[in-house]
DNA sequence: TGCAAAATAGCACGATCGTACTATTTGAAC
DNA sequence: GTTCAAATAGTACGATCGTGCTATTTTGCA
């Protein structure tokens, strides 16, 4: 009856007699529809997400697209987790290599860039989807806004040890710098992306150095902050 | 036959034999549809527009609606010309009353606040329609497009203006800190309308005044910039 | 007041959308 | 190989979309 009652096995893989062991054959071309679904997002959105469409790039019935989700917003908000899911894989999870404090915050920067300029090309529904859902209350925006959240509060948070670790000045305002930063990267997708602008990387990165200008504690004064 | 041909009309009023007078009929309405298509598109984005829902609101029929412009991008286009009007003269030109430089630089900024502050609630058809359209070419994307960079260019005008003063630190690079304001205006933006975030007012205003502390010539080393 | 033209309405069309409902095919355990 | 459930396809429905075409109403001027 529920048609989302089957999604509840790919949260617990392996919890079937055989333990561990392969996707099923739904749960592969689930996948399968879903990474269509979330490159096609990029492009158009997600409110132009069209079951129709997906079923032409993926080759399926328009129902049996459909029956993996049950309804449009729940192939929304899988395409929503998706992104979440890579964008943490690419951005936050390899920056937990880099020391806390300061180099943490730029690498965790570097990163976003590195994900930014890509998505100059292709789209980014953090991005996109927020200006889809900014007044569209309802599971999609609940989704999108948690997923931008944590990762927002996870750059705050290392900003915070960056205070911590004493590689920011005393009196550093963590949510302001980290809102400032934001902007840059909201900035360089604006201005790289619609407009076409050339050198908005290049900005991008020099606003986020004057940042630290202003908020890093110069290890020599008048020298190059760390 | 051209469904756009009256609309040259508008463009020289009073061109025919009676002088100068009020418009016609049909540009009375056209200019209600228009207001109404406006309130419609911040709130739900250029491509949400439709002209069935706007016939609605205007209690006109689709077709009555569909007459004034001929096609659903001339529509578009016409809303996007009256929100470029409408921002022109609540942000720009009363700026202009202030002294050139620092102090024009500052009203500009403290105008686009304010128009912020409203498409908090309503929504902004710049920041929207950049989203819609950033990859789908065509006359809907130029003339937004135009629009944007049209307004762009005269804050990077006055910020220009403010080095020729001598408001500026002699290195200042103007087009480096017109993009970190737009950058301050789209945090604010995302962060209060769509993550309904407070304190992000206060956050674009600090990050202007951080600015300006590193742009900006003090007066007296030491105290506050003009 | 009458007349041409402008403005608005009515209607129909093909397309696309999400999603029920039913039928068929596929896959895995016995 | 049989069987049963999972996976996929087929089909249809109502809604909405933009827009063309033809009527009807309203307007502005002689």
């Amino acid at each position: 009856m529920n048609p989302s009652q089957p999604n509840a096995i790919s949260e617990h893989p392996g919890k079937r007699t055989s333990g561990a062991r392969a996707l099923q054959k739904g749960q592969q071309t689930k996948q399968i529809i879903i990474d269509a679904a979330l490159g096609l997002a990029e492009q158009i959105g997600l409110e132009g997400l069209s079951i129709g469409a997906l079923a032409e790039v993926t080759r399926m019935s328009k129902s049996g697209v459909f029956a993996h989700f049950g309804s449009r917003e729940e192939l929304q908000i899988s395409v929503i987790r998706e992104y979440y899911q890579r964008f943490s894989n690419e951005v936050f999870f390899p920056a937990l290599n880099a020391p806390r404090g300061l180099p943490r915050v730029r690498t965790l920067f570097a990163n976003w860039m590195k994900r930014v300029a890509i998505e100059i090309q292709s789209g980014c529904i953090f991005i996109s989807g927020a200006v889809e859902f900014d007044d569209r209350p309802g599971p999609v925006r609940d989704a999108l806004a948690n997923s931008v959240q944590t990762w927002l509060a996870a750059m705050h948070r290392a900003v915070v040890q960056a205070k911590q670790e004493g590689h920011l000045v005393p009196d550093a305002d963590e949510a302001q710098m980290a809102f400032e930063i934001h902007g840059l990267i909201l900035a360089l997708h604006y201005e790289a992306r619609f407009l076409k602008s050339p050198g908005a990387t290049a900005r991008a990165n020099t606003g986020f150095e004057n940042i630290l200008l202003r908020y890093g504690k110069p290890r020599i004064p008048g020298l190059p902050h760390c």
